[in-house]
DNA sequence: TCAATTTTGAAACGATTGTTTCAATATATT
DNA sequence: AATATATTGAAACAATCGTTTCAAAATTGA
């Protein structure tokens, strides 16, 4: 009976991130949203709700986006310790371009809304233990492919790699020399033995 | 001849400085700066033109309390080593108080606005660089001192002490746990034998 | 084809945005 | 005490903010 939304819903979601990834929530106006993804506004208001829903949407998104992107590479056989160095590899590469390098999405928004916003905390936060918890696998996983000694605390580290990944995302911003960035890297790395 | 200013220009820049690294740049506006200072907003733009300039007063502050930080410890005879750890160990305090944990506000900013403002991007961007290179200077004192092998490359390893305090500061906005974030300090100061 | 239901378009909502205006006020010099 | 000059207070500026409204258009099931 109903008439059928016109647009698609992943679709709409994936245009709006990449305007909240690039300006941030607060630099961020409805009408940017409009303009990014043609829809009108009240359609974007009847589907999504508001603002903010839109954005915690494509937050959560990006978040599962990245999951899904190392739960891929891992099925399909890739070395644990390819596969973290590979994330790593990743950022140095977006921060390597001089366009459209936007850092990390939950970096910039803990850092915007982190104290604003408790429902974005909370979720930053999760989202960072969830993927503290994925190195933790893959550094046990690489412990057990003899990738990397037995002595490694793997809880320790995980933490350890993921405070870089951050440090990374966020130095990358205005540091885009990739020697260096990748020398950065191998530093991280030699924790890893 | 002129009615001279019934405020003090240090404070009033200092009472800003706290509104802008608390709500961010987009997130303030002019009528928080008019609480907070307590002055008029005409007596504001007269005095410091607009909501940028204000803004970059306040980072360009908050840079040189840092450096003026490090210099008073260095000049009153701390070990080299033991203030770049102590530069940590503030971050780890900082970030363990639930209350009023707001971060760094270089790299709240430079996330913010580092892709919007080539003004902003430039300072933070400048801003790094000096810091990176008083890490350089610290550790070559520490190798100086013998507290440190002289193999290190300190340029090297100062960039990554930058990189690693970003990703504390990062970090600590939603890990809270001072006995997690010291393991991870310790683990960063490994990296420096 | 008709009726039910939902999306859509356009306009408007009050509130807030950063900034400007200007007369009134206050002070330092003459 | 008078004058010149700067700061101050209060109101207002146009523009934009996120959101709501509601009639018109569109589509599916009957």
């Amino acid at each position: 009976m109903p008439r059928p939304e016109v647009f698609n819903r992943e679709e709409v979601i994936q245009k709006v991130q990449a305007v909240f990834w690039d300006k941030g929530y607060n630099g961020t106006s409805m009408q940017d949203l409009v303009d990014a993804t043609g829809l009108n506004r009240s359609s974007i208001y009847n589907s999504f709700g508001s603002k903010h829903e839109l954005f915690m949407l494509s937050l959560k998104d990006y978040q599962n986006g990245n999951l899904a992107f190392i739960n891929a590479k891992q099925q399909a056989g890739a070395s644990p310790l390819a596969l973290l160095r590979g994330l790593f590899q990743s950022a140095v590469k977006g921060a390597s371009s001089t366009e459209d390098n936007k850092g990390c999405m939950i970096v910039n928004c803990a850092t915007e809304l982190a104290n604003q916003e408790p429902e974005v905390q909370n979720y930053v936060s999760l989202s960072n233990e969830r993927m503290q918890q994925k190195f933790a696998e893959l550094l046990s996983a690489a412990q057990d492919a003899g990738e990397i000694s037995k002595e490694n605390d793997t809880e320790l580290l995980a933490h350890f790699l993921l405070m870089n990944l951050q440090g990374l995302r966020v130095n990358g911003l205005t540091n885009n020399d990739p020697k260096l960035l990748k020398a950065l890297v191998d530093q991280v790395f030699k924790n890893v033995k």
